[in-house]
DNA sequence: CCCTTAAAGCAAATTATTAGCTTTAATTCC
DNA sequence: GGAATTAAAGCTAATAATTTGCTTTAAGGG
């Protein structure tokens, strides 16, 4: 379900990686992330902590991973029976989960890793639920706009002010995103080759 | 010229500030941002390390803060005569600049600070360029979008690839955002109110 | 089953960070 | 202008985090 690419990710390993990433995601919970260092997480994980320097490497690369996960979509879209529908759908639980301190946190931590593969990954994750929405639209008969003219012209604004803003994207600034896009450019979208 | 509130921001505190923060760009350059410490930094800069640890907290901020510095414009944008062109050569300068390896860390390095501060002023930055351009193309007599609409549909979308495409965005697709802003949207934007 | 080896455990050495106290120097108040 | 005041830097000792070398465990392959 992972990227275990690991060279022997049998029994032990796994065991491991997802004892640590759940000890994570339970102290962010309760004690905050602020507090968090690689000696607790070691300790309430039961491993040692050179495990962990010698996995990943650092606090920071622990953090991106287990942000990451959180990051993969549980499930399909919702489908609604129209694209403005599940659009209107998907990003009202995207903002929702993103706006809160720890959603936006979970954003930064993805992108505080030096490899760029988690951000990759992350903003894969995204696409593929984009796609889902407009295959389905697609094959309805409904005339949809490119997956990148939807990430530039309706994510990408949501996650910049998620990032940058000091006050966060609100449902009514997604929706107004949603009309202007389901009026004008449908299509030829540019696709950064 | 910079973020100086420091209750006591006269001769010595400022120096120390600017020579930790040139100290912190020129080891960057030498030694490359991998490889940066507190440690390292303070004997580099001639303090103590207590210093730095006091003053910044730690070394994300003390990043976040070097990075912002180098966000901030040291003129406004070229004028070319109209709209088009001034954002064309903006966005061009800023596509050289971001694209290298150093201009995404520059990037990642701000949103890394878990105070947003730094964040919101690289966004006001940003938006002052965008500011002056579409004053001058105002006095013109040029129908103009909105800045906002120029954050949500040409910049936002460059800064999400910016800092999660594996592969960054190129001239041709500015130009083609570009091209694209220029025909719709002119204005009634959404402005996150 | 045994052999090989990637990955974990352990412990010592190193390095980074924090904290208490002293000194310096910028600002304030005569 | 010259003390008095105090924010911020220096210094050092204590604490905590990280790295490293070696040992042990257990997964994967003959």
């Amino acid at each position: 379900m992972n990227d275990l690419k690991a060279t022997r990710p049998g029994g032990r390993s796994a065991r491991i990686q997802q004892s640590v990433h759940n000890t994570v995601r339970n102290l962010i919970e309760t004690q905050g992330r602020e507090s968090l260092n690689v000696p607790l997480i070691a300790q309430a994980a039961g491993v040692t902590p050179s495990t962990i320097y010698r996995r990943w490497g650092d606090l920071a690369q622990l953090l991106s991973d287990v942000a990451l996960e959180r990051m993969q979509p549980d499930a399909a879209p919702v489908s609604t029976g129209s694209l403005r529908g599940d659009l209107e759908v998907w990003i009202e639980g995207y903002i929702e989960e993103m706006t809160s301190d720890v959603g936006r946190t979970i954003l930064r931590d993805i992108l505080s890793s030096p490899k760029i593969e988690n951000a990759d990954a992350c903003a894969n994750y995204m696409r593929q639920q984009f796609d889902i929405m407009l295959e389905r639209a697609a094959e309805r008969g409904e005339e949809v706009p490119s997956s990148d003219a939807l990430i530039n012209h309706l994510f990408a604004p949501i996650v910049y002010r998620l990032l940058f803003a000091s006050s966060p994207p609100n449902l009514a600034f997604a929706r107004e995103l949603i009309d202007e896009m389901m009026v004008t450019g449908k299509s030829c979208e540019p696709s950064n080759s």
